[in-house]
DNA sequence: CTTGGGGTCGAACGTTCGTTTGAACGCGAA
DNA sequence: TTCGCGTTCAAACGAACGTTCGACCCCAAG
């Protein structure tokens, strides 16, 4: 518990074992480089130097331990992206502009994904998830679109002129952005302009994406 | 040859045997529903109706058949593209405006993925070895932009105002709205319009995303 | 000290996988 | 007819996988 190396230390379940939280660590990190299929078991518990039977007794099933990881850092991203649109709500008065809610939406992803920042692993296992993940947890994505609905309500409020139909579909071009912001396009992109672009300046490629949806939701 | 179940008759490979074209089929149908890691071998010669042996005997590996799929798939969509491409040039006088050829660019997948079209399925397959592929398929789609090339270039000509550095970042922003139409996403737009949105007139979506997308480039 | 239970350990189980093998088959050429 | 070759076949191989098992360890409660 205070234990530096817990990330997690403000846990639900207050007394986690070392060995659980390594291995939710260690499965983390090797699925976010390496995708769900191609890293087994022995895998995960060699890297975080624990016995092979740990993930069977603390998760249940090598699955029911990637749909935790997954729950997990999914609610952290999209509770940190209705933080911000909650303050942005505020500032202005309850109808933020098309910009701003953006920015709501897209600056958690691209912030964790800073080449410095610790949840950068985090947000590539998210990544990964979305098209590699298990039945159950594309039945989640699929379900789950209350954190959408809010950024959705939002949009409409701040351009009540737009037919609701034509809000929904841009917002899925937006989500298209967003989504596309994986390590390998970048590489590919990168190679493209050969070496043009680069990924190093967070905050600019935010303001890039910004102008970039701001002018096609005003369209 | 003159089998009609053939549907890629013009090969340069002349006489193709049966078996071969039945494995190349089933592999592609069930990649495409089902994933590239959840589709055996077995499930492939069964739902081809051969034997279990042909994948090896025809294509040499399970990864050699998948890598085959893709490239013969691939190619035939950027020529498509590459098509559009040059005729809209010419009808432009060798500078077409920037939403002609974004359409050039987002059409031909487009048409392919239409419920009624018999290339929606290769185009499923295509979606998937995106995120899904072997090593090698990986490297070839961050090798091989030599299509991209031509795409970037005709946007640097229609928009010479702009720094480089922002059509490529653009352009990249229109690849993941492209990519982003899976399936999938699409159930889950649905899911959160409330059955408000419709993927069904494809002529309409391509409308819709040429005016976001456009916009975004002119910003 | 004894006891009980959560945790860890090495070892194994049963299944599924991609691939290989060697024999059999079909058919045009010698 | 006989040969040769491309193709198909049933069967098996060896490896890797997720999971389970029973013994063992540790430490707090009685």
């Amino acid at each position: 518990m205070t234990d530096p190396l817990l990330q997690d230390a403000a846990e639900t379940e207050e007394a986690q074992a070392a060995t659980k939280q390594a291995v939710f660590n260690a499965a983390e990190r090797l699925f976010a480089l390496h995708g769900f299929q191609n890293v087994s078991v022995r895998d995960i518990t060699a890297e975080a130097g624990v016995n092979l039977a740990s993930v069977n007794y603390h998760f249940g099933s090598k699955d029911a331990l990637l749909f935790e990881i997954f729950r997990r850092r999914t609610s952290e991203l999209n509770r940190e992206r209705a933080r911000m649109l909650h303050e942005a709500t505020s500032r202005h008065g309850g109808k933020p502009p098309v910009r701003d809610i953006l920015e709501c939406y897209f600056a958690p992803p691209m912030r964790w994904a800073a080449p410095d920042n610790d949840r950068r692993i985090s947000m590539q296992f998210i990544i990964r998830a979305r098209s590699e993940g298990t039945a159950e947890m594309r039945e989640v994505l699929k379900t789950d679109v209350s954190h959408l609905e809010r950024f959705a309500g939002a949009l409409m409020a701040a351009r009540p002129d737009l037919p609701k139909e034509d809000v929904y579909w841009r917002l899925h071009f937006v989500l298209g952005m967003v989504h596309n912001n994986r390590f390998a396009e970048f590489d590919r992109l990168h190679h493209l302009s050969g070496g043009l672009t680069r990924e190093g300046d967070v905050e600019a490629l935010l303001r890039r994406m910004l102008d970039f949806a701001e002018a096609g939701f005003l369209a």
